[in-house]
DNA sequence: GTCTATATTTAGATAGAC
DNA sequence: GTCTATCTAAATATAGAC
């Protein structure tokens, strides 16, 4: 009757530990003391070190992708009631806030998790790619799919990009290394969820659009992408580019 | 005479090593091994394990902090000359061009480098903290400062949080995960660092501008901020939103 | 389900020879 | 500067009692 909730227990401490020291830096010792069960306990409930991360996001995950697709879903049924292109701002809304409310929801564990997210978005190694595939990357196409039906003329060798640079912006601005207090002397609230989710979805939405004033052009064969984004040897950027809108006064 | 770049050699094994299995993923006996020398030999030179990680990030990051400082330099001197006002594509091209052409040279080691500062950059722990504090704040402050020359009029609490948005985009751009490629199934590829660039500058600048554009208001007191930004019981985006652009037909 | 005990491997660090 | 040898602590994993 006490295995009631050990499972839970384990998982809890495992969560905390990994996203403080990454993969590596957690011992399955640690975890059984943080639970107040022994080693064997551990191996008995997950097999191995690699089950048990798995596991960690497992339990998570299901919830907030519940979330994000119906969110999404919500988007699309909105833009086929109006009859108009889909918000390219309720996309994004759908696609940060699920994320970001989490991070800093105590209770929930939220900013636990937050840091595991984190982690898992840039380790190229086995056990992180693996948990990627699994369990985000369904959700990424999703996200693409409708970003797509928002910005419909945006190339299909662009779109992915602008993703992950969005996918970037939202996780750094969930972690939990206090850089944006320390970097703001103090200006700047790391748990402002609210204030999060205001800025960060006008940022990506100008970022996608520029890009896509950039990449369309109405009524350019799809074969012929804008040379501005061809490779060549001399920055691409520095050379006639078209929104220096900063330099004059707006 | 052997001992000439034995250092080198450390370093070198060292860094793809810490790039590919993080800090507690590495053991100083697989860092020994891979450089052809002995354990004992590692610890001479580099005391701990703390100071070998540190030295590694020193190594490279003198250089690219050189060519970042002296591209800020060189945007704030043009603008002078110009007499016009700082040029955010300008600023951002200085910001991101140096670290995303070093992280896809592969002679300089750069890929192996790019990893790392993946790493680092969302990494809580007190030995990536350190690092973060000493090699790359500095450069943040004053990029923030250059920043603010050509947005002078985003605030304070603003500025810092589209700041992280776009370290952690660039991040994002260069991390060795191959999502990107996996997500557009091959559409994208992950070594074109020109087009890398040619992207993520207008992204950001269109993210720093759309950000402005709800946040600044000619004439509007400093100590007045515009109400989207304070925190609500509802979502501050999806009600009332300006730059709902993707609506309507461009 | 949960534990103790233990086997085996590996970790970071030091001492001292050359 | 570079090595071998060794120390002590800690890792994962298994066997078997309760």
């Amino acid at each position: 009757m006490a295995g009631k909730d050990t499972k839970g227990k384990i998982l809890d401490s495992a969560e905390q530990l990994f996203a403080e020291m990454g993969f590596h830096g957690v011992s399955l010792r640690m975890v059984a003391e943080a639970a107040g069960v022994s080693i064997s306990l551990v191996q008995y409930h997950f097999a191995t070190k690699e089950q048990l991360y798995e596991s960690v996001f497992e339990r998570r995950i299901v919830t907030i992708n519940h979330d994000r697709l119906r969110k999404l879903d919500q988007v699309e049924v909105e833009s086929r009631r109006l009859k108009q292109r889909v918000d390219l701002e309720g996309v994004l809304e759908a696609f940060v806030s699920p994320t970001v409310l989490l991070a800093r929801d105590k209770e929930a564990g939220g900013a636990v998790y937050a840091q595991l997210l984190a982690q898992l978005t840039n380790d190229p190694q086995p056990h992180a790619r693996k948990v990627s595939r699994k369990y985000t990357d369904p959700i990424a196409r999703q996200t693409m799919r409708v970003l797509h039906e928002a910005l419909p003329d945006m190339d299909d060798s662009v779109l992915p990009w602008c993703y992950v640079f969005a996918v970037g912006a939202m996780i750094a601005s969930i972690s939990t290394t206090g850089r944006v207090g320390l970097l703001s002397e103090g200006k700047c609230d790391p748990d402002d969820v609210q204030k999060i989710v205001a800025l960060l979805v006008p940022f990506l939405a100008g970022g996608f659009e520029r890009v896509a004033e950039l990449t369309d052009h109405a009524g350019r064969s799809k074969d012929e992408p804008a040379q501005v984004l061809n490779s060549r040897g001399k920055s691409p950027v520095t050379g006639g580019r078209k929104g220096a809108r900063g330099q004059d006064k707006r």
